[in-house]
DNA sequence: GCTTGAGCTAGAGCGCACTCTAAGCGGTAT
DNA sequence: ATACCGCTTAGAGTGCGCTCTAGCTCAAGC
């Protein structure tokens, strides 16, 4: 697979493939005959779970550290778990920030709501209800 | 209230209080003689919602049209909440995406738990059971 | 009255994560 | 064989959201 057709799959631009490789999030890529690089199915994967963490708010930093520890070899199992698990704490904070947020935010909408309907109803009725 | 003041309670810098009025997301802040500028409590609860626009992703543009559909007047209530509807949309499947993403890191590190837990039985134990 | 600290403005600088440009090479289709 | 498309590199540029600097005024404490 070349660098288009691993663009075209994972999502990410191929200027953004070369760059995550220059900085280090993906291992050094096996080269053909004219230079070009040669992905292989394992790439898509890493990329995808890359692509979690992203999601997930973990800045590149960290997510070197987690490539650095990966290419290192498996004798580095146990500090990778720990990060995720350090990250694995982050999420559920902000899912738990979030979710208060959310509450706020239906707080704020229920109020307009409230606000806008009892404009309407004076618009609407110029003699409400019991004032007649 | 001054602006160290403010600063202090609101948790924001000063620099970055000047940056928010100057690109409008504070209204315009009444000054005392000294030209220095004066806030009222209203201002705090204001940053405070701000806050949460912020913390649940909300971009400085989205932010804008929201302070200033608030400047113009109570006549802009229906915009304003239909805005923060759509945000509530956009933090929910946030919310949702992350929490996807929490069961994937928890599949992650179990993975890890079990490899390390293998390795250590190893170490510990020359002779597992079943292998006399 | 003098020092010190806080506030003022305009504008430059920064860190992050890309994103794009320029200039050139390689392989394929017509 | 020529045109074109995708790939290569090094390095410059972008957008966001601050963050800081320089050079100044102002106000309060000793």
């Amino acid at each position: 697979m070349k660098i288009g057709d691993l663009a075209a799959r994972c999502g990410l631009s191929v200027h953004t493939l070369r760059y995550y490789e220059r900085i280090g999030l993906l291992p050094r890529i096996a080269r053909d005959h004219g230079r070009q690089r040669v992905y292989d199915s394992a790439a898509l994967v890493w990329i995808a779970f890359l692509g979690r963490l992203k999601t997930t708010g973990m800045p590149i930093q960290k997510m070197l550290r987690y490539a650095a520890l990966r290419a290192e070899g498996p004798g580095t199992a146990a500090a990778r778990r720990d990060l995720l698990r350090d990250h694995r704490a982050e999420v559920a904070a902000k899912i738990a920030e979030l979710t208060d947020c959310l509450s706020v935010l239906d707080t704020k909408i229920a109020d307009y709501s409230a606000q806008l309907s009892a404009q309407e109803t004076v618009n609407d009725q110029p003699h409400p209800p019991g004032s007649l």
